[in-house]
DNA sequence: CGCAGTCCCGACCGATATTCGGCCGCGTCC
DNA sequence: GGACGCGGCCGAATATCGGTCGGGACTGCG
């Protein structure tokens, strides 16, 4: 993990297809080398896999995308939280972040009754006390966005 | 967008480096229409880009990752803030959502005099009248994970 | 019927990925 | 010092891939 590592990271984020040759060219290495930084830092868990960034409004296709804010009961541990979270359908990501609540969650519901049985789920099986819901109206988001 | 392109999305986004014949073979089409519908689906700006997911310890590795929940000015359209916004550095990620809030806003900053710097810039120059800030403590993120 | 458009295929060729052997610098051990 | 193993890098050879071309099947339309 040095610099030149993460220099590769970089560029990787920004275009996960580009070639082992191009990638080389950028950093200063052959494309051997290049690969072969990449290869280990995959082996190694650093780079956790390559996707793919697809417009919304095309993806979900009048989906909701919610967000939770998430107080868990007093008999629920953070580690019981996170274990049974991510086992309910739609969940997108859990953070534990501070203020008034313990979690921020993001997920995906098909429709308001999807969300129903979600927020209920959450409460039933994963120790949630309170929770507050707010829905996504319009997602703004650019930066950093790769390339074309 | 027929049943294959959605098809084809799915695999990407599980393995964004997938050889096209590869692709093909998956989808029950030769490496060429493969080719064409996601080359078809970039232009159409379905396909946003090819990203890499990293291993936020190794990432970060010191940033901090925050969650902003914005109130605009009364005096701010939601065109304006979303114009200005995109222009900060470090936001990932910017939607609106019902609630008493306006906006979340997701960010990234090395530091806390970064963070400082950015929420100053938010009122200044995006037109928030209120903001409240939550500090991502730990990310427990995981479905859907891409393929390894 | 002719025609244009769309989608798909097979074949080709230049570019690329992967593997292999080899080189070099480094640290270890005797 | 000298031998050894290890990690990182390179160049060459071969397998694979990506983009392009020509062509066939199908559809809609005048």
């Amino acid at each position: 993990m040095d610099r030149l590592d993460r220099e590769i990271l970089g560029i990787l984020q920004q275009d996960a297809r580009i070639s082992y040759r191009d990638l080389g060219v950028r950093v200063g290495l052959s494309a051997n080398a290049a690969a072969d930084r990449v290869r280990r830092m995959r082996r190694d868990g650093v780079i956790r896999g390559f996707t793919t960034l697809v417009d919304p409004a095309a993806d979900s296709g009048g989906g909701l995308v919610v967000f939770i804010d998430v107080t868990l009961r007093l008999d629920t541990t953070n580690e019981e939280f996170e274990q049974q979270v991510a086992k309910l359908p739609g969940i997108t990501e859990v953070v534990h972040v501070t203020g008034e609540h313990d979690y921020l969650v993001r997920a995906r519901a098909a429709d308001p009754a999807a969300l129903d049985m979600l927020l209920r789920r959450l409460k039933r099986d994963a120790g949630v006390a309170q929770s507050s819901t707010r829905i996504a109206l319009r997602a703004a988001t650019r930066p950093p966005g790769p390339a074309s």
